[in-house]
DNA sequence: GCACCGGAAATTGCATGCAACTTGGTAAGA
DNA sequence: TCTTACCAAGTTGCATGCAATTTCCGGTGC
């Protein structure tokens, strides 16, 4: 039947709502209305309120006091932010992790790299977009910080559909590939100083090549997202 | 009067029982109870529910399902844990302070600094955490990052408990002063490298200091594991 | 004596209802 | 025509009530 069954209503409707966010079903800036949300899903407000709650603390929504809740709206300047500090994060990981990195965990973050090394030259972009979560994943989980991989992982999550994007460019993938190759090098040496380096040149890369794709989504948009309102965004 | 008023009950109530924990008003481990807490405010379980989950989000309290809320207890390992994550994330800040802080905000820490000397010469020790917590504040403020900001605060509102009882130990306002100075002259010249490492090797002090302090108290309460996880697994 | 089981109390999760606030639209006045 | 006041509709915040689950406690069997 329902194998989440031993989870409450409002962490199943959070995990669906983060979901259509995520994979672009709700567009940034979408009011998030409690009685639509509550009726679409056969519910009562409570639990959808402390759903929208729940992921308005995450980042995905932005619940404002007695206004109602929207998809959280990413500025270019905050889409900036979030890169940075997933750069910066995902650095700290792959430092942490080239010094505590236990044997068996080097040995699979290589295989990994390997095998997206085959990925990578067969274009399979949707394999290889998997699998290089795996391999970010795999890096946090290696900073042996349950702080910092939650941290990261829920950047991650936010910048996801952004990332995707990212992957359609031509000749990232092997590029992609490439840097990594620098991360893998370093953290199974374990130099942790040139394993920070090379993860923090990688993500910026990513960054910048990012966006040059957000530069035209979001200054070449027409009008039909319907931005909820030009608040004045001075900072 | 209530300058609170334009903030609904639920932030204020979160507000007010994050404010319980980390001054220590509510010791972790205590059972949160819905009803005891809407009694004692004076308000409906609803909002007191809201609360808990977002002070949940937060990590200051952990809430299982259909089992109530408990303020987080936070085991040697994971205090370990955040002192690591928050000495990363200072470190990073104030490695991008020394990169992008305006002519203003280096003159702003500047001024701070040479005023906490005299905090820490006078032995003020109230006045010099206060002022401790603005220094900070400033650096994170300085990466010109929202997102590592509201991590850095959110961390530090964390480990706030453990951080004052530092404060205690004798010399150490004398030495806390001696390595902001380090990390203030490296931001100040915009060495970056310098910065990050200068605020690491503060917060690691820190962090080994206060591990003194925990575990008399972790062991008092209560027979915890060894305080050093097991880094390399047998098998 | 100890483990196991069953029922009652307590507590959480959710539904429903009402009041307060926000918002959109309309009309009056300058 | 533009600004402002106001009113109505809609939405959120909160209180209350009920059902489901957990927890506690006493009894029973081994």
């Amino acid at each position: 039947m329902d194998e989440a069954a031993g989870r409450t209503r409002s962490e199943r409707l959070a995990a669906e709502i983060a979901e259509a966010i995520v994979t672009g079903a709700l567009a940034p800036g979408s009011r998030l209305d409690e009685q639509a949300i509550a009726d679409q899903y056969g519910v009562s407000r409570t639990p959808v309120r402390e759903a929208l709650r729940h992921l308005g603390s995450s980042g995905l929504v932005e619940v404002r006091p007695r206004r109602g809740a929207v998809v959280a709206q990413v500025t270019a300047d905050q889409l900036a932010e979030l890169f940075v500090a997933m750069g910066e994060i995902e650095a700290t990981c792959a430092r942490l992790a080239a010094q505590s990195m236990s044997p068996l965990e080097r040995r699979r973050l290589d295989a990994l790299h390997d095998a997206m090394g085959d990925l990578a030259r067969g274009g399979d972009l949707a394999a290889y977009a998997q699998a290089n979560t795996a391999f970010h994943g795999a890096i946090y989980a290696g900073a042996h910080n349950g702080v910092l991989l939650d941290f990261a992982a829920g950047l991650r999550r936010r910048l996801q559909p952004y990332r995707e994007a990212q992957f359609r460019l031509s000749g990232r993938l092997a590029r992609s590939h490439a840097e990594h190759s620098a991360v893998v090098a370093a953290i199974l040496a374990g130099r942790a100083a040139e394993a920070h380096a090379a993860m923090l040149r990688h993500v910026t890369l990513v960054e910048s090549s990012v966006e040059g794709l957000l530069a035209r989504e979001v200054t070449g948009e027409r009008r039909a997202a319907r931005p909820e309102g030009p608040r004045s965004r001075s900072g």
